[in-house]
DNA sequence: AACAACCTCAACCGCATCAGA
DNA sequence: GTCTGATGCGGTTGAGGTTGT
């Protein structure tokens, strides 16, 4: 019989059909009359004491192979929570609480170079996550940005139109186009600047918070500040 | 005070990519 | 070259809190 973690069962389970349940375990039946095994995980919200157990484990074998590290703490939950858990919220140097100006400035200004690529944002903004960031401008930021396209009249850009997905693929490996003046913004494109967008944000060797210059002169020349 | 509507944010889900066997 | 498991990412959900009526 096949036993089977919430980690690697996907979709599948829709098609299956329950046989017995206790709090570990799960047994369902497949389309196909196989019954496998399901392992069923805490799911919601974490408790201290898990939290505790986690910083624990991760502080003797580090913070990766995260099932192991999962099976190691003796949580009954799944290495991809746990590894949330620790990257949104158990993490050293996680920056709580309001969001500066600076920052949302930042913010606002990264997300119109790169869209809705919230982790490469959140390499930027030190002690801030992905989620949070991602967060942040679900609640505030975009609805800020709506109400002052409304004010302007402006209506979605080609590029914003444009769904998700292809906009991403476009974006890995952007070329910035600019004229020779360095003061136009898309329009210019006589002259190129190629660069590789992931190299540039390439942050492993970057120091200092919130160290602007360097955005602030990317920005300047693509003229988007 | 009671209820509804809205907001926030932690956590989950599904998919893509990577790395190792 | 292919398969499989691990990891990372962005989108979405839902519980709990807050505000408005």
């Amino acid at each position: 019989m096949a036993t089977m973690t919430d980690e690697s069962f996907g979709k599948d389970a829709k098609t299956m059909t329950p046989i017995t349940s206790t709090k570990m375990e799960v047994q369902l039946m497949t389309p196909k009359n196989e019954v496998i095994t399901k392992k069923e995980f805490n799911r919601g919200a974490w408790t201290v004491e898990e939290d505790r157990k986690l910083a624990e484990i991760i502080e003797i074998h580090g913070a990766k192979k995260w099932k192991t590290i999962a099976t190691k703490a003796g949580l009954n939950r799944c290495g991809k929570s746990c590894r949330l858990r620790w990257l949104n919220y158990l993490r050293p140097n996680i920056k709580r609480g309001n969001i500066s100006d600076q920052e949302e400035d930042l913010i606002l200004r990264l997300h119109k170079l790169l869209g809705n690529r919230w982790s490469l944002i959140a390499g930027r903004l030190p002690g801030r996550t992905d989620n949070e960031i991602k967060n942040y401008w679900n609640s505030h930021l975009s609805k800020k940005l709506n109400q002052k396209k409304k004010q302007s009249g402006g209506g979605p850009t080609r590029e914003e139109s444009m769904p998700e997905r292809k906009r991403m693929a476009q974006k890995v490996n952007v070329e910035v186009r600019e004229d020779n003046s360095n003061t136009s913004t898309s329009s210019g494109d006589s002259s190129n600047i190629s660069f590789n967008v992931d190299e540039f944000f390439n942050f492993t060797n970057d120091q200092g918070p919130l160290d602007l210059g360097w955005v602030s002169e990317f920005l300047e020349l693509d003229g988007l500040l």
